[in-house]
DNA sequence: ATTCTATATGTAAATATTGACATATGATAT
DNA sequence: ATATCATATGTCAATATTTACATATAGAAT
């Protein structure tokens, strides 16, 4: 079983859903952290019935075309259940922008700065829309999400995680541009001494 | 021009290494956000010599193997030079514990708290190893790091990155691990104006 | 009428990545 | 002697993933 499998039985162990409706919420709440193409799900899904963990029926529909909407199984369920408190398989995080970074003592200095100003609005963006649904998900499922048996607890929690990572990340990229700019430390806690120093 | 052949050339940037170096370069500093195997390397090093990115010299040694030193070319650099400040291609962090976390309400409670006990104790130890180099970067470079066209301020960027994403990352290991435990909300450094109501 | 968009499902080719196979040298440990 | 390890360089097969190709329905907009 991939990744990609456990990625889709976790989101039809919620609700029934049509690999476009899979393919969709590959870019929204789960799609945060695993993502795919349609390209890729559709044959992921045949596979998965194929292995008996998911099954289909078609629904006709008039105002649109029709859809095969897949439900997971009992089997599917139970292998889920056992995969997630697995130790997750090593994955170097890729990041470009840190690769990025790593080489950016050699570019140009404004567009570096520009760079990682973009990127922390890119972030910060990103973190606004999440506070957003956390709001909402307080204030509308404030009890579920503290339950650990709810769905509604698990997806609280993938999105702080989310909220997390957006916020540091927003953050880095901020010193990474002050930095560049010579600007001081944000923080009341670092004290710098200027000293330009070229390095062969 | 691959993302894995601007890894390599930003490493050679910095010094003249074989592949063997580079796959020990991956699995460190820069391998902590890109990383790839000696079998996706030295295919790729080939590629960058046919487009004139990097050339190699043969080094005979006695007591080892002889090896194939490379360094980057004046093409290499300029390509390198203005990847770094294009943006870069969108790419979904892709994160398997995250995927787990998303379907953690199906789980057995004591095993998924252990699960994210452990993987909270991964990125405190990985945290901590980054923090030493740190220390010792600050001290015997303390000048480099602060000055943008220094390899010294962009290795110490990507090491910020690090510290950074390490440190969020096992803050919410424990969030999830205390969750599930029932534990109360991590008290002092969060914001205390969360009304933690208790339900019923 | 025609175009555009959202819905809906697929396949094929190209590229990226991993894991296994394969070989060779010299140092060190048993 | 022999086994193991670090160094050193490669290839090949299997997956994983992306990009492009391909088709179809129906509503909304121009």
């Amino acid at each position: 079983m991939t990744t990609l499998g456990y990625a889709i039985l976790g989101l039809l162990a919620q609700e029934a859903l049509s690999g476009y409706d899979l393919t969709q919420r590959m870019k929204g709440r789960v799609g945060n952290f695993w993502s795919a193409r349609h390209s890729q799900i559709y044959p992921e899904l045949a596979r998965l019935e194929e292995g008996g963990y998911v099954k289909h029926s078609l629904i006709e529909q008039q105002d649109r075309p029709n859809k095969k909407v897949y439900e997971i199984t009992a089997d599917g369920l139970e292998t889920l259940r056992i995969w997630v408190t697995e130790p997750p398989s090593p994955r170097t995080p890729k990041d470009e922008l840190v690769l990025k970074a790593y080489s950016v003592w050699l570019a140009n200095p404004e567009k570096a700065a520009r760079l990682f100003r973009d990127e922390e609005l890119r972030h910060e963006e990103q973190l606004t829309r999440y506070k957003k649904t956390r709001k909402w998900m307080e204030s509308e499922h404030g009890e579920e999400v503290e339950c650990p048996d709810s769905p509604w607890f698990a997806g609280y929690a993938s999105l702080r995680r989310g909220i997390g990572y957006e916020k540091e990340y927003a953050q880095w990229c901020r010193w990474v541009a002050d930095s560049i700019e010579g600007k001081p430390d944000a923080p009341a806690k670092r004290k710098k001494k200027k000293g330009k120093k070229k390095r062969a």
